[in-house]
DNA sequence: TTAATGTTTTGTTATATTGCAAAATGACGA
DNA sequence: TCGTCATTTTGCAATATAACAAAACATTAA
């Protein structure tokens, strides 16, 4: 394995790391509709305030989301715009290799 | 959200987390053009038995592959066939997602 | 300038993950 | 049956992740 592919392996494991977790999946979803402040992020999903915002911020070093300054408030969005499609390719993909196994 | 929600959520992640270690996505990769026995992933990613091991475990936990014993060697194989489109729709995502910020 | 609001950072503790070595299992061949 | 080969399981040490509370920051309002 040459180091431009294991360092390709590592960046994608690292993407697919930031979205292994329910509550940044949540927050993925949730603002896919369009940005969301974090104080509506953290009503959602019923976790601290430093919680919501160290999940934010490793959605957006992975280069999910971005943010947006304004006024008091931050503001985030979907910066990758595959997520809608890579969310439902591996739930239906999955669903499928369950129904396989006939557990659903 | 409720229970069933979390319940997807929870389950979701857990199908990311286990494609979230390089070493599971070169697997991956790997046995996407065929099956595979273990010593031949062992050697092809230089790590013990029981980590490669481990590392099969889960994939195999999470739907990803599947195993077929024959003789004394066990072969793998990738269940999950929305693999080879979700790893290229990820990487083509985040590739355009850098290149906004001028990173490539 | 001070106070209040919204968010991030830091420190800490509990838990999960990773990797190896050694032991255990399972299947085939002598 | 006994030994060997291929793989998995177990036990352990090192590191990473997750959650909260408290402190720090930044922006607006008074």
């Amino acid at each position: 394995m040459t180091r431009k592919e294991k360092q390709r392996l590592e960046y994608l494991a690292q993407t697919f790391k930031a979205l292994s977790h329910p509550a940044r999946l949540w927050i993925v979803e949730f603002i896919l509709d369009g940005e969301r402040c974090v104080h509506e992020l953290v009503e959602g999903l019923d976790l601290n305030f430093s919680t919501v915002s160290q999940h934010l911020s490793v959605l957006k070093q992975a280069g999910i989301i971005e943010d947006d300054k304004r006024g008091k408030n931050v503001y985030y969005r979907i910066k990758a715009d595959c997520m809608k499609t890579l969310i439902g390719c591996l739930e239906e993909g999955i669903r499928k290799s369950r129904y396989e196994d006939g557990i659903t």
